[in-house]
DNA sequence: TCTCAATGGTTCGCAAGTGAACTATTAAAT
DNA sequence: ATTTAATAGTTCACTTGCGAACCATTGAGA
């Protein structure tokens, strides 16, 4: 016997609740630093993906070209990025961190593992990979009904 | 060995991705319905609790009370729901589902079903259980910080 | 009784996220 | 070579979400 849709609507709405507390949590965290979640973990995946047009980052972020497009003019005008035109390709951007942006991830990178840390120590290691194959599973699933 | 704390913070970060879709795919479908997840969610918490206020509202939405406050006003505004002082504390209201606001209901459930139906039908039964597990300690360790 | 704290709601300013309409540049098609 | 389609980014209007300041009502304590 499986599983009820409705019992299983319940669970995925912990699973979502679960991501806005956690998300809450750094948010709070990071009011100090002057940065929010969405800031730290663009000026991140800068870091990871470096050279990285905007168009890249919209995809890495999983979220849409607008909404990067202003993120990105948040944080140049902090002075914790810049960017360059392509030259083999004059339409995009890559873009870059800055001395002083490096020095805040560097910073709010501390503040994440910390509530990653508190959040995820009492998750056995089978559970996490659980966690892992189920969250990419389900992810693959949703992007191909985007079309 | 355990897992690094980079390797569960890759993990933790799917889970906010796939959790972030759904609400998109789901937000997506009901545009014709001319309502939003958020929307939903509410119409859904106030049959679920009926008579309810705004402030137990919050609280079962994990939100703020202001942010209640304006999805109220809207969906009053639109006829789904009315609201009645309570006499007994003439501070608080008590919200209730107009006959329109149930029948938008009816029909916004059928689609978040559909949704969670394509999403988790490739989850076994332990999986989910997993999941619920997890995100239930995750959610009550998050919440104790909160203060 | 009077004061003072706590509680329920509203409003405001701001960040973030979305889609649509737009410009500029590049690539493809005939 | 010229038109046409696709791509990268920006801007705009809108919804959601948060915190702070505020008002009205209630309750507790001196």
């Amino acid at each position: 016997m499986n599983l009820s849709i409705e019992s299983r609507t319940r669970t995925w709405l912990k699973v979502g609740t679960a991501s806005l507390l956690c998300q809450r949590a750094i948010n709070n965290k990071l009011l100090d630093l002057d940065l929010t979640f969405a800031q730290h973990f663009l000026l991140s995946s800068i870091e990871a993906l470096q050279p990285v047009t905007q168009a890249e980052l919209a995809t890495h972020l999983y979220a849409v070209k607008s909404n990067v497009s202003s993120l990105i003019k948040k944080m140049e005008a902090k002075g914790y990025i810049f960017r360059e035109t392509e030259e083999s390709d004059r339409r995009s951007n890559h873009v870059f961190l800055t001395a002083s942006g490096k020095r805040s991830l560097a910073k709010s990178k501390v503040v994440e593992l910390e509530i990653m840390e508190l959040m995820t120590h009492h998750i056995s290691r089978e559970e996490m990979e659980t966690l892992d194959r189920v969250m990419t599973r389900v992810t693959e699933a949703l992007m191909k009904i985007k079309t």
